[in-house]
DNA sequence: CTGTTAGCGCCTTCAC
DNA sequence: GTGAAGGCGCTAACAG
């Protein structure tokens, strides 16, 4: 409301002055006094666009979630607002919608001064999205697979790997007839978890069963597990095990195996991704491969930080290793409990995620 | 990164023909061919804080939301969102803190020119937060109950009524003993769903039981549930009810209860609030209170919506009434589903909330 | 230590 | 229809 002019009039002040009183540069003590009095009595708030102007910063990050629902997105942002706090920065979180234009154009608005970084996590990355992303007048941090390497700061998680853990955990329990509920496989995690699953059964010998949900959600999860599961019964060939492409997707496979009247993990052991809050919360509590999203979320500050202070850096990638978090939906089907299953309500990792350096090494990472 | 100058240069037009030529202004055709021409070649983005300060807008909203892992505000939020996209603003979320410093802090700066206006949905609200809020330059509607009314646009859930529902409701059921697992009673929902339990005690004659988590969480839940079973038990008065003040601390419930052999409904019905995603996510399905999240949502961006039409209006306060969504959790404990249990996966309300309009008049609300 | 001045990038009268 | 000029509110040089 009040402008630092008003502000200058009122102490009896230049408007210099009355600026650097307030921003701590040198003035009399005398001035400062005056001046802190007369922005109080006017509860003067100093106008960001005029400042970022001037300045050409203005303080403020963002982050673009594909899906503020989600859990996970929740953990990066705790993670991203945490490393960048101590920077002075501030997070805004934006959800970005699922279809690229509207991205595209909220990409735009929000580089166009209101934000001095970025950082997104987009389902689905393709080289328009990517042209858009380099045109734009901050920095980008990508979280998830790029269709190239190079370019981008990015970060990102190794999916992969993950379903290759949960495959051999449901094995190493002793199940045999696994399924595997994806989500939509044109999605950069559905396609590498889908193409993660064919090669883990190769490798093993595990027939392939899949159901591919229309989302990566509760509902569209029920749906396909509910397809996955009945389909395996009907030819004579149940399913002992469900390895879910995300924790939603393991809720709905919960409850489409109560639904045939299968107890978990007696007749049927689950294994989410994500590691997300539901994954503690559900009863039984779920196995879940953790990728690492808090410390992913960490690495795409830094990363953003980084490119902050030094413009002109090299584009660096990170890779996050995923870990196995044992809970009760994979107990072994005789009742009793495995020694490596942890309480039920113990989250921790006993591996903790790690990073991998040099850029693009790992094998097939989302 | 280009500026409308470089645009005008590029085009061989002044400044100001350029600005007309892209704002749709009068221009001539081939002046807007020319400078479209060199937008699209430069890749122009107007500067949006030069833009702010010209126009005194910016198109954006804010969001403020207490917890964004809350899966309430998701709702409130995707609401808000749906409601202001068709007069073109974008909302932006912001997570503000639990403490009143980090919160004044955040929204001051929001408020500073960075967007036009403020929806805010803080647990705590006190006269420094109100006094700060009417400072602020630009307009601001609350979401939750005021200290006192008038001042601010308003809107609120009636979470006393909802308490009630869920009581009478654990009556007709045939339940008896009655506990009650509340949040932390400093903070507005708290006091109020506290309150409304005890009357609702006094008024049906139920012996008062409760337990206070330290938060409004999975993890405080369980613990307060784990005290509140464990001490009836202990007393030889087990509990054959729990009404929980959210979802997230009913699923605690869940697992408190699954601890001390308890099953969910035959032994032990629990009722949670809010109505959020997780209730049909857990098993068995959890009746909940809809406390009208997204409803609120929609109310209080139109409430903005239309103070940035006609700032001088009078504020206005709306109460959002409480529906019960009965689910599994609540069944009649001989096993026999009582007629007015919904199928397990269904979540749509029966009665609709509703909204009432006279300001204040409906008794404490939330 | 203080005041004057020149823009940051854009929009918008005002003359032409 | 177009160009020149002023100013939104602020900060950072520059003189004094």
């Amino acid at each position: 409301m009040a402008t630092l002019m008003e502000v200058a009039r009122r102490a009896g002040v230049s408007i210099a002055s009355a600026s650097r009183a307030l921003n701590g540069e040198s003035a009399s003590p005398r001035t400062v006094e005056l001046v802190t009095a007369a922005a109080r009595e006017l509860a003067y708030v100093p106008d960001a666009r005029a400042r970022g102007l001037k300045r050409g910063s203005t303080g403020q990050l963002a982050f673009g979630v594909a899906d503020v629902g989600n859990h996970v997105y929740v953990e990066m942002m705790r993670a991203v607002e945490d490393a960048v706090r101590a920077e002075g920065y501030r997070v805004l979180i934006s959800s970005v919608g699922s279809t690229v234009e509207t991205e595209v154009e909220l990409l735009r608005s929000l580089a166009s001064g209101y934000v001095d970084g970025l950082i997104i996590s987009p389902l689905r990355v393709d080289d328009e999205l990517l042209a858009e992303l380099a045109q734009l007048r901050v920095p980008v941090v990508v979280v998830g697979l790029l269709p190239q390497p190079g370019g981008f700061d990015n970060v990102r998680a190794n999916s992969a790997a993950g379903v290759a853990l949960a495959v051999e955990h449901l094995l190493e329990t002793g199940r045999r007839r696994i399924g595997f509920v994806n989500g939509p496989e044109d999605t950069t995690p559905g396609r590498v978890r889908g193409e993660a699953f064919g090669a883990a059964c190769d490798r093993t010998g595990v027939v392939e069963r899949r159901a591919v949900a229309s989302d990566f959600t509760f509902a569209a999860g029920l749906l396909a597990a509910r397809q996955l599961l009945g389909a395996a019964a009907a030819a004579g060939e149940p399913l002992d095990a469900v390895v879910a492409a995300n924790d939603l997707i393991a809720a709905g496979t919960y409850h489409a195996a109560a639904e045939q009247g299968l107890t978990i993990p007696s007749d049927l052991a689950v294994v989410g991704m994500d590691d997300s809050a539901l994954a503690a919360q559900l009863l039984p509590t779920l196995t879940s491969v953790d990728l690492g999203a808090a410390v992913r979320g960490r690495h795409a500050a830094e990363l953003l930080l980084a490119r902050l202070r030094e413009p002109g850096r090299p584009a660096q990638s990170v890779v996050v290793e995923p870990a196995l978090i044992v809970r009760s939906s994979t107990a072994a089907p005789d009742g009793a409990v495995p020694s490596v299953a942890a309480p039920a309500t113990t989250a921790p990792a006993t591996t903790a995620p790690s990073t991998a350096g040099p850029p693009y090494e790992a094998g097939d990472p989302t």
